[in-house]
RNA sequence: GCCAGGGGAGCUUGGGUGGUACAAGCACCCGACUUGUAAUCGGGAGUUCGGGGGUUCGAAUCCCUCCCCUGGCUCCA
């Protein structure tokens, strides 16, 4: 048998008999990791102790202290589920059971289940960790394995794609019930230290609506009870910075039933909020050459005929019919900026041509799909729409990313960026995609943002650049991109005369900073916990008074200082106790307490919403200091710090 | 759209699985207190139980149906 080499992690190389197992390679590293081996990342895919190596390749051991050991541990979890409900429900098939990034899941069939089976699921779980039985793989020729799932189409089918091959396939097996598996497992089910089952979802059989609808079960493991518990209690304490449940706290925005599913209201004090960003984001687009352009909510459907959305989009599209002609409210603001592009004639000297509108679209997403403020049917997408020769692609695309970095650091938010590339149905030709993508990929190399390479992912009429957030319960949700698109010039057949007195086909970019407003501000909401910076606060500053008295003194601060800010006087008759309480729970930034001693020497008492306090504060120091707080968009209150 | 869970004062909730909706805290209104850095005290008002239909002498409760919310799935031009 001949020798292959295998690469560690720290660059060394070791030559092993091809068909060595990711065991064997751990013993002969050393017969301690060996002994600890719970599995191996052969080429970054995790992989069993008994993984046959059958090329050169890169393998890095797991044991328990690895961070996929956790992952390892949660796919045993899976297991453990899968024999419970088959000792409660043999006639249940199994479908599919991986790990996910908060723990695991099985798909299954055959069975009805609801809250209280999991409960009695949960009890023969824990039995079957109690008895600590070993997890043991054993191979079984695939007319064997084919034959075991007779009568099982999913597992039937994992046999013939997946695991296709003329190899034995692999089973991991426990206390005499077993399951096709890949692998890795922990040794034995008393690894497991905690599970929890969560919630039952319906899911499609490979992710296809219309394969056979499956029962979900989402469930967690840990190694123990208490990291268990922290988990939850994670959980729990994302769920007090839900903006749902802020937003009705800090009285910012409802969607009550009687308006309509997915269509929001913005109170005052949400819209203050919603205005600062606004005005933020046009004076971004201001800077960068944008022209601004209005357009209305409703078109007739010639246009999304032209567009294509028509063909394509009208599913999620509201139609109504206006004295025998067909309207539709707008989706998209891009057929409307194309046609404003159509309306002018363009030499290759007013390239590129740059729109910008705060351009309220409506969808009729799924119903299932609406919630709270990041999934909504009406929502208004701080849009932009570039018209640029082919060749400026990269100076365009640098400058967009340039703005969504700055946006990305004023708020000093956390994101993930993904470059989408050619999908198998496309318009546009292979030289343009080929051009436009290198450019992307220049771009993205220059700008040194990490990102991840998903392939064959981007839209049909071009590549794009996604940048994602990630809300308090820990979903990712699309923010801020930029998409090329070869479609719409062509749909519109937009042109502009080149150098060379001929007729030329713009590319159109679709970009936006925020992404939707909507979903901009949720973001926010969770990640500041609803402490907003203080230049986006609704409520900048409160003024409390001592007592009655110092009302008066208190409405003069406000009025001959603090006029420029938005400022409240708390002139409720409460203790100055309670009036603190009530300004923490309102999150607003200052607090000026003013007494008497302040009212003699014209002076406040400044407390910030994090307890900081200064006494004793001449008024206009305070106004300075807010101001150039404000001006510089400060993330965090730092008048008393500073 | 699919699966599961849910819907009662403005909010957060306890109780009520066929017999007049029983309530708590906060918020709100009234009164007293005039307060020095994270909830002063007392009183009052407010919910026909998500909508509709059915069964019943009688429905928050049982049945049907619709709406909405939550968590997932699918979708996401």
């Amino acid at each position: 048998m001949s020798d292959i080499v295998v690469t560690l992690p720290d660059g060394s190389e070791l030559s092993v008999p091809s068909g060595s197992t990711v065991e064997d390679v751990a013993y002969e590293i050393g017969p301690g990791l060996g002994e600890d081996t719970v599995g191996g990342v052969v080429d970054g895919d995790l992989a069993g102790t008994a993984e046959p190596l059958e090329a050169d390749c890169e393998l890095r051991i797991i044991t328990e202290d690895s961070e996929e050991y956790l992952t390892v541990l949660r796919h045993s979890a899976a297991h453990v589920f899968a024999q419970a409900l088959q000792r409660r429900h043999p006639e249940a098939k199994l479908a599919i059971g991986p790990s996910t990034d908060e723990g695991f899941y099985y798909d299954v069939a055959g069975v009805d289940l609801d809250a209280d089976d999991l409960e009695a699921i949960e009890v023969e779980m824990d039995e079957i960790i109690a008895a600590d039985y070993d997890i043991e793989r054993e191979e079984q020729p695939r007319e064997e394995a084919l034959a075991i799932y007779a009568d099982n189409p999913y597992k039937r089918d994992i046999l013939e794609t997946e695991a296709a091959g003329d190899d034995p396939v692999s089973f991991y097996r426990q206390d005499g019930w077993r399951d096709l598996c890949r692998g890795p497992h922990v040794e034995s089910t008393g690894e497991i230290g905690a599970v929890e089952l969560l919630t039952i979802a319906a899911a499609y059989w490979r992710g296809d609506e219309d394969e056979d609808t499956l029962t979900r079960v989402y469930g967690t493991a840990f190694e123990t009870e208490s990291a268990l518990e922290e988990y939850l209690e994670r959980r729990e304490q994302a769920e007090q910075r839900d903006h749902r449940k802020l937003g009705r706290e800090l009285d910012l925005f409802s969607i009550p039933d009687v308006t309509g599913p997915g269509l929001p209201l913005f109170h005052p004090n949400g819209t203050r909020v919603l205005r600062e960003l606004e005005a933020f984001v046009d004076g971004l687009n201001d800077d960068r050459g944008y022209e601004f352009v209005e357009t209305p909510h409703l078109f007739r459907t010639e246009l999304w005929k032209r567009s294509g959305h028509y063909d394509n989009y009208v599913e999620d599209m509201f139609l109504l019919d206006v004295k025998d002609e067909e309207y539709g409210l707008k989706p998209m603001n891009c057929p409307g900026h194309a046609t404003i592009f159509d309306e002018g004639t363009w030499s290759y000297r007013d390239l590129p041509v740059r729109y910008a509108e705060n351009g309220t679209v409506y969808r009729k997403e799924q119903r299932g799909e609406l919630s709270g403020l990041s999934r909504v049917w009406a929502f208004t997408i701080d849009d932009g729409h570039l018209f640029v020769q082919p060749e400026s692609i990269e100076r365009e695309v640098t400058a967009i990313l340039d703005q969504i970095r700055e946006v990305l650091e004023t708020f000093d938010l956390g994101y993930e960026v993904a470059f989408a590339t050619r999908p198998e149905e496309s318009v546009g030709s292979d030289e343009i995609w080929a051009q436009a993508e290198s450019q992307l990929r220049d771009v993205l190399a220059d700008s040194g943002l990490d990102w991840e390479l998903e392939s064959g992912d981007g839209a049909f009429y071009g590549p794009k650049i996604d940048f994602a957030f990630r809300d308090a319960l820990g979903r990712d949700w699309d923010g801020p991109t930029v998409q090329l698109d070869f479609n719409m010039p062509e749909r519109f057949d937009l042109t502009y005369t080149g150098e060379d007195n001929t007729e030329h086909r713009p590319v159109m970019i679709h970009r936006a900073l925020y992404g939707s407003y909507e979903r901009f501000f949720m973001v926010l909401v969770e990640h500041f916990d609803g402490h907003f910076p203080t230049w986006l606060a609704p409520e900048q500053v409160r003024i409390l008074p001592i007592s009655d008295d110092n009302v008066g003194y208190a409405r003069q601060v406000k009025n001959r200082y603090l006029g420029e800010f938005r400022v409240d006087v708390e002139a409720r008759s409460w203790t100055i106790g309670r009036k603190i309480q009530q300004a923490h729970d309102d999150r607003v930034p200052y607090m000026l307490v003013v007494g008497d001693d302040e009212e003699a020497a014209g002076t406040v008492s400044v407390r910030d919403r994090f307890e900081a306090e200064r006494n004793d504060v001449a008024v206009e120091t305070f106004r300075e200091q807010l101001r150039a707080e404000v001006d510089e968009c400060r993330v965090e209150p730092d008048f008393v710090d500073g």
